[in-house]
DNA sequence: ATAAAGATCATT
DNA sequence: ATGATCTTTATG
């Protein structure tokens, strides 16, 4: 079934993170159905996370829909290439969000390799930020869409990742953020081999 | 108006 | 290690 409100719009955005491995996630987009379940995710903490896009309370356009209620994606465009998808959290007024990194594809795979333009259906198909959305079919055209609704949306299936499954290390990429560097706001499922290869 | 940097990835 | 590629953001 669908994860409820509730689900996304609780305090910690840490615990909704490391919580978010084992669920799916499913796009229809162009008629396709496409998804699988999440084995990598980073939490972004708000205005005082310095790797946040929020950080200080930073609102801009791009930033605007981080201070919505939990449950509604974040995408946007990064070096001038990829879409990175994150998932807002919290309450209405708190610009936390977790960055999806990494899913076990499932759900339409063939429409995925297509996507991808794979010769084969291999590890990184959806294993990484730029690559999962890729995959999906989701752009930045789909910034602030209600995961309640039916083009975007998350399910709990019944899987849980038992806590010694899952590993905790830095977050990838924000080496500009100084001491937040070093925060293990990463989440990965151990030994998966759908995770992202970033260091 | 201009410039710099970026929550990445594939290739050398 | 480097290049691709372009939006967002800060600054003047």
């Amino acid at each position: 079934m669908k994860l409820p409100k509730e689900f996304y719009t609780r305090p910690d955005v840490v615990e909704v993170s490391r919580d978010l491995l084992g669920k799916f996630l499913y796009s229809n987009i162009d008629g396709v159905l496409t998804g699988g379940m999440i084995v990598e995710t980073e939490a972004y903490c708000g205005e005082n996370d310095k790797a946040c896009h929020a950080h200080l309370g930073r609102r801009t356009k791009r930033t605007e829909i981080m201070y919505q209620e939990g449950g509604v994606t974040y995408t946007y465009l990064i070096y001038g290439m990829y879409t990175l998808f994150n998932i807002i959290t919290n309450v209405s007024g708190r610009a936390d969000a977790v960055l999806v990194r990494a899913i076990e594809p499932t759900e339409g795979l063939k429409e995925m390799q297509l996507r991808r333009n794979l010769p084969k259906i291999q590890p990184n198909l959806t294993a990484g930020p730029g690559l999962l959305t890729q995959a999906l079919g989701i752009t930045t055209k789909h910034y602030g869409e209600n995961l309640s609704g039916n083009l975007i949306w998350l399910e709990d299936q019944g899987i849980v990742i038992p806590e010694t499954e899952i590993l905790e290390s830095p977050r990838v990429g924000i080496a500009y953020a100084e001491e937040h560097a070093l925060l293990a706001w990463r989440f990965r499922v151990k030994e998966n081999p759908w995770t992202s290869k970033a260091k």
